[in-house]
DNA sequence: GTCTATAGGTGGATAGAC
DNA sequence: GTCTATCCACCTATAGAC
């Protein structure tokens, strides 16, 4: 663990920071001198670690995707069965909420117009391995018998992050996330 | 129709302008110059029809829901039975987005943290229009065993929008409205 | 109503000392 | 790796002439 490496904790740090700003504040609401004062730096330190904002965005989303995968994987792990792999998926929605943010993709996917090219395909990309999760997480719940849907299981995938990402905005809006949950708990009980 | 009306024609091509811009790039993500530019006038001539762009938000979220209310009423108006008023619903969305654009609102939830105060509750105001709407629609559904859904039509008014909000959002990402589309059309087939 | 000119601030980013 | 100092483009907003 070299001192000089980028991925040093100071680099590690700058990407919490930068994470939660742009979750809440999104990427064109935030600026280096809010993680500098956040971190109590000067911005010439953080081109340092990111020279530009758009690496910095890029490899937050790169860090977010893997982090996200690897809850996944965990769940995978845990044995659950299809409805308690969806509840736990859901849950993770929830507990970014609850911390005030947003799903940085859906945050991105909003501001996806003005974003650098590279941002961009990351935020694809997240969404591209959301649905396929949970395609062969529904999938398997149908052949149970647990699980009722129409069609492919990736449309009723996509329609189920769809509807967790609007829920999430209009929750927070409101200040409310109760009503996340309580729209949670309809788009799981509509799959039964 | 007084010549120096704040309502005149002007006003109305910047607002127009201004639409366009925070629905595609957010309220972040535009600035007086882009408008500026776009109508071949000065950033100064824009601050005498909208003092601050606070303002210039405001009534824009304003003349948005008038519109969309209007669109509403017009529907009622038709006489269609409850499915054929939430395909025209869910039209509205598709339109929107075959510009390109998102959903107004849809936008300025995501960046909600970021808005001057005035421009929040105009945001709420819109969904909280839309849920009432919509809510009445289910239930004439309901009753008429056209639809069928669990636990009260406000709640599954809320899961509706926040589904086609998402979808919108995600859609506009992979450029493909098809996407939404097929979403759209799941949440209907849901109800049935 | 629209213009020129400008104020006062913040944006991302770089050079070079330490 | 972090700092000071600085650049320049852009931001919202205003004053005052026309």
């Amino acid at each position: 663990m070299p001192a000089t490496s980028t991925n040093s904790g100071t680099s590690q740090k700058i990407l919490d920071v930068a994470e939660r700003l742009m979750q809440v504040r999104g990427y064109n609401g935030f600026s280096y001198a809010d993680i500098a004062d956040a971190l109590r730096v000067t911005k010439a330190s953080l081109h340092y670690h990111f020279p530009s904002k758009s690496d910095l965005g890029r490899r937050l989303m790169e860090r977010y995707t893997e982090n996200f995968a690897a809850a996944l994987t965990e769940i995978d792990a845990s044995g659950a069965d299809p409805r308690q792999k969806l509840e736990r998926y859901i849950a993770l929605y929830a507990s970014v909420l609850a911390d005030n943010r947003m799903c940085l993709c859906g945050m991105l996917a909003a501001e996806y117009a003005t974003l650098p090219k590279p941002i961009r395909s990351e935020v694809l990309r997240f969404f591209d391995a959301n649905e396929t999760w949970l395609a062969q997480v529904l999938e398997q719940g149908r052949q149970a018998k647990g699980f009722r849907f129409a069609g492919p299981a990736v449309e009723a995938a996509r329609a189920l992050v769809a509807g967790l990402e609007g829920a999430m905005m209009m929750s927070r809006s409101y200040g409310d996330a109760d009503r996340f949950d309580r729209t949670g708990q309809r788009l799981l009980a509509e799959l039964t």
